[in-house]
DNA sequence: CCCTTAAGTCAACAAGCGATTACATGGGAA
DNA sequence: TTCCCATGTAATCGCTTGTTGACTTAAGGG
């Protein structure tokens, strides 16, 4: 019994349930919408503690939400399956409840306090990251157009909230996401064939 | 001199003007972070006019922007240049004080109030006349696609501020996004050619 | 045992929000 | 002119927000 019935006052502890508790209300609500009163009361934890512990709601946010804001587990993977793994994993659907990094960023943005620091961190991050990971010319093109398309999802599906209506259509769109995905992260150097006005 | 000059009490001219600033703010803030104070002011009109004319902060949503939600600026022309359209438009870089209705609809759409209203709006208006106006199969699939790439990218651009570094990636960006959406407006039925996993 | 220190609680603050109310005022109709 | 209602104004209400400082309680070493 390490943990089991542990001290009633751990301080590691209490920060932790907090932070994991503002993960959550944060990708519910947004930065602006989500009040540390609501994060305190779901943790089990006075409001004060916030402050104590993180210094400012601003402070919170940082610690648990844009630290965590990353690709890094798509790009620990083999490039050549990059394109359809990204694909399938918001293509297919996942418990409403969890923590989703990118959901919550979306939300956030909006936020005159939250918007400037989720800027930074995710050109650093994400963008600059994926940017790097790829061979070829035009690839902050080609990363932009990814990372847009995979935007434009999360919007759709887990914003607005308007999943496929059937099977056929999440198929038809996962098929064509892959093959676009694919042909964005190989870049295969048949850029401006277009031609005309 | 008809509207030269005018009354100095003119009820619909006064109301235009919360609507015009009502748009430029919401766009601008989102519909929570925008204050009807701030609406008020801008317009040089008291305050109190916004709920006389409009009933509530909402209410003056509703009208200004939700309303004015739609494609057909964009379905009215050629099917066949719709794709090109959709991606010049947005590609180009536009002044950043006007109003864009879709930029207004994703920095609001986290709000509680204002966030069901869009969603209703959204779908009846912009993404059903699009599936409706392409032919051959899987329209709502293809559909998706477009409008969540463009979702993405006026994120990007308009709401993140990270529009393309240089001219190359600019045009570069066009050229890709031109492809894909006439490819996405035509359907050119090679849908599930990718075969097994 | 006591006493220091960390951990947690409580009440209150100042600021800002949307909305309401009662009041002032202007301009056209009678 | 006189009256009256649409138009505009000012003050304020009720509420919520993030944050703060003083207080109380638990844990452990002397």
């Amino acid at each position: 019994m390490a943990t089991r019935n542990g001290p009633k006052r751990d301080a590691g502890e209490t920060a932790d349930r907090i932070r994991m508790h503002a993960r959550l209300v944060f990708c519910e609500k947004g930065y602006d919408l989500a009040t540390t009163r609501e994060i305190a009361d779901r943790a089990h934890v006075n409001v004060a503690l916030i402050n104590r512990y993180f210094g400012s709601k601003l402070g919170l946010f940082e610690d648990a939400v844009v630290s965590v804001l990353s690709l890094e587990p798509f790009l620990e993977g083999p490039l050549e399956t990059l394109g359809v793994r990204m694909a399938d994993f918001y293509v297919d659907a996942r418990p409403k409840d969890g923590f989703d990094p990118f959901v919550t960023l979306l939300r956030s943005v909006a936020s005159d306090e939250a918007g400037p620091v989720l800027l930074k961190a995710l050109k650093r991050q994400a963008l600059d990251p994926l940017s790097k990971a790829m061979n070829g010319t035009d690839t902050a093109a080609r990363a932009t157009l990814l990372t847009t398309q995979m935007a434009g999802l999360i919007v759709k599906f887990r914003i607005f909230g308007l999943e496929p209506e059937t099977d056929n259509e999440r198929e038809a769109i996962r098929a064509m996401l892959r093959r676009y995905f694919t042909l964005l992260v190989d870049g295969d150097s048949q850029k401006d064939q277009s031609g005309g006005p």
